[in-house]
DNA sequence: AGAATTTACGCGGTCCGTAACCATG
DNA sequence: CATGGTTACGGACCGCGTAAATTCT
């Protein structure tokens, strides 16, 4: 048994288990990946793959469960030659970032800026998706950093390394009552129809159960997956906006009014996540200071603040 | 770059760094050993080892490092293997346990017999150790399961399921004072001299703790790493023991009193751990069955009681 | 000088590729 | 019959073993 087994394994079900198709991302032919599944199934003692005469169409259990534990040891010889690029070319090669629409659009370009600045050789790739669709990506060795509030500290394989606190704030078209109100209390925030986050996304859940738990029902009139979308329809007079504070930008939201709401909601904590037996390269571990300092650091009316750093086994407890 | 170089690799550390050696544990030849090290090398494209003139002493940084990814690639190896011979010959192989002298004296014997005689197929290795040598014999994978009280929550590749759990209880001489006392306090256990654990067994790190807490200052004449030691010099009159009450066995220390001290100290869970990213044979997890049942289970009067089960993510916290 | 490792070289196995064969839609 | 997979077979490569050269104890 031998790693080249092992690709031909994992090229076969990336590929919907053509065979042809395998053997061609993996610069060989056909018979040779057949027979490295032969060779496999026949060390292990087990079919691998569900068939339908001659053509394979799944994975049987056991195959579930080894395609598994080959991705993994596959993962690890990528991180051994990581280690080794580390040495040869210590400031190029590949940064894939996974996060959410509030990280992109709101909290990462100034992080961006310094990080391409530093190392214009890294070739920087950023996916924006759902918070699942991140966690997903990450334990699939798909992108090598996830960025985001949610769901990261769940997953047993993953580091999550907290960077910075937030919470929210109200936005309204400017005459609105909720922005002269003298005290701001979740009751005051039923009065009106809201937009916010969709759940799963940038927050939701503390958001619902904080009303929840005050026994109030919020009229969530509109339910978004990012900022954009709420400011759009708050701009439409559809209600107030929940949202990120560090998403109002003054200078492009003066149009709409603002008042911070961190006194109702707990708050977040936005964290970078890896998968823990990876090897990281030393720009992607710079990467991670970047965007600690940057967000726990400078440009406070954007009340990004500082968390406080924590051990690893804190933060699997979380 | 191929598994086989990884054997090597490792061969090559866990042998003394000795190619000849090396090779001939893994039934090769000198040159070709030589010729893997000299391949990974430059396929990374830093060295390996630290040389002095031909001769290899020791690992690099960066050997280090990538010797423990080689490490988890090939367990991740053996695990394919495994699941395979859990179709082929699901009751039989070989389960390796590592424990310490308490659970291997008072609370495996019954789990042992179990499983023997539903297993006789099954090779079954015990191996003693201290709660460090557990953690360390886990994860270097020398062994399937690890169990004891400490230190198996803290390393994070473990994956620790909490069994039962136990408290402490005093035994002295028939005669002595301290069984006749009527508020059993920690107060009146200062008054003795007290032979208990040594630090890192059986729960000592609680034990000095709640003394400690209490403001008071335990006289420990004489600790020991096993319960039959600290009998043997109760018996001879040195001082009072504190033991884990599973250690006493009635029948066998009728000659020594006791008396129960679950209300003076905190409650200890005895925990059988792996490593999470190994496959387990069925009759390993069959055996960690067998073993919360037997010790969640009956006997109530050797005061092993149940614990409730955790989520795995709770667990992770501890 | 002796032990151990590297280098050099040759053989044997095996890994892959070509080609023919077979199953399926 | 076209597409895709397996079987069969041959060649090239390379991984391993033998033997000589080299270096450190």
């Amino acid at each position: 048994m031998e790693l080249r087994h092992f690709r031909s394994l994992t090229a076969l079900v990336d590929h919907g288990f053509s065979v042809s198709r395998a053997a061609k991302h993996l610069h060989l032919v056909q018979p040779a990946v057949s027979q490295h599944i032969k060779q496999l199934e026949s060390e292990i003692g087990a079919r691998l793959f569900v068939r339908q005469g001659k053509r394979l169409t799944g994975l049987t259990d056991d195959g579930q469960q080894i395609l598994h534990y080959a991705r993994q040891a596959l993962s690890l010889g990528d991180s051994i030659l990581a280690v080794g690029r580390d040495h040869a070319e210590e400031r190029s090669g590949v940064l894939r970032i996974a996060t959410t629409h509030t990280q992109a659009c709101y909290v990462l370009p100034p992080v961006i800026r310094q990080f391409v600045t530093t190392y214009p050789e890294v070739n920087l790739q950023i996916n924006q998706g759902t918070p699942g669709e991140l966690v997903e990506a990450a334990v699939n060795d798909a992108v090598d950093l996830a960025i985001c509030t949610e769901a990261l500290s769940e997953h047993a394989a993953l580091e999550a390394i907290p960077c910075y606190r937030w919470n929210r704030c109200v936005i309204a078209p400017p005459n609105h009552p909720i922005l002269r109100k003298q005290k701001l209390t979740l009751d005051a925030l039923c009065d009106y129809p809201l937009i916010t986050y969709v759940f799963g996304f940038t927050g939701r859940g503390n958001f619902s159960d904080t009303f929840a738990h005050a026994g109030v029902s919020p009229n969530v009139v509109l339910s978004a997956a990012d900022t954009d979308v709420i400011k759009t329809y708050v701009r439409e007079g559809l209600g107030i906006g929940i949202i990120a504070r560090l998403a109002y930008q003054p200078g492009r939201d003066d149009d709409l009014g603002m008042r911070d709401l961190s006194h109702l909601f707990p708050w977040e904590i936005t964290k970078v996540a890896y998968v823990r037996s990876k090897y990281l390269r030393k720009f992607a571990r710079h990467f991670i200071d970047i965007f600690r300092a940057e967000t726990g650091g400078g440009d406070a009316d954007r009340v990004i603040e500082p968390c406080r750093p924590r051990r690893a086994d804190e933060v699997a407890g979380d």
